[in-house]
DNA sequence: TGCCAGGCCCTCTTTAGGGCCTT
């Protein structure tokens, strides 16, 4: 697998769920994949400039005391801009962390060059008897090791790190289709789930 | 901060509605 395939799997907890209501990011998380090992990784809280709710610091564990002296988003997202490079990218429910970063980048204001694929979008179409496509079941049900604590941005993003493989491990075994293309990822996120079975028996070698 | 989003996907569909997933 060449540079090319590297990935970015990254997460964001944030004040909210839209960027344009004015939420912001309060940690970013991220580990870079280099053929299928685990190879750097980033994590940051960063300070929004606002006391998050009493919601969200229950859900994610990010207490307003935690975030007092986190420096800012600019300057985290600044040097995270820097460890994602051209690299592609992906998430669980990629569109919410899409939006998040382009929003965050925006104010730098700066750009990235990588695609985006969806851990969630791919997961729908291998796993359609999982109970449900939520990340912490998807590890779950894949019988993915876990023992850290969801709704933390890099936590979260080894663990769906972790169910990417799996996921691309599943498609070489069920379809001998070896290195998987990150091209190849978005095709199938972007297939109707009926019609995925049929793209892949179409191209197995 | 404060108006609560938005893209995907199924179906009792396509001149639409509602659940899922992310925080």
């Amino acid at each position: 697998m060449s540079k090319a395939n590297t990935v970015v799997v990254l997460d964001f907890e944030t004040t909210g769920l839209s960027p344009v209501n004015g939420d912001r990011a309060i940690e970013i998380g991220a580990v870079r994949i280099e053929e299928g090992e685990i190879t750097g990784r980033f994590q940051e809280l960063m300070n929004p400039g606002f006391q998050v709710s009493s919601f969200i610091e229950s859900y994610t564990g990010i207490t307003n005391g935690m975030l007092k002296n986190a420096r800012p988003c600019e300057e985290v997202m600044s040097e995270f801009s820097d460890f994602i490079g051209s690299h592609n990218l992906v998430a669980h429910n990629a569109s919410f962390d899409k939006r998040f970063l382009d929003a965050e980048l925006n104010r730098l204001p700066k750009k990235y060059t990588g695609e985006f694929s969806c851990s969630m979008l791919l997961a729908r179409r291998l796993y359609k008897d999982a109970a449900n496509h939520k990340l912490a079941t998807l590890v779950n049900h894949a019988k993915i090791p876990s023992d850290g604590d969801f709704h933390r941005a890099l936590y979260d993003s080894e663990v769906t790190a972790k169910l990417w493989l799996v996921m691309l491990e599943l498609i070489n075994s069920r379809y001998g289709l070896s290195p998987i293309s990150f091209a190849l990822t978005q095709k199938l996120t972007k297939t109707p789930a009926h019609n995925v079975e049929k793209v892949l028996n179409r191209i197995m070698p």
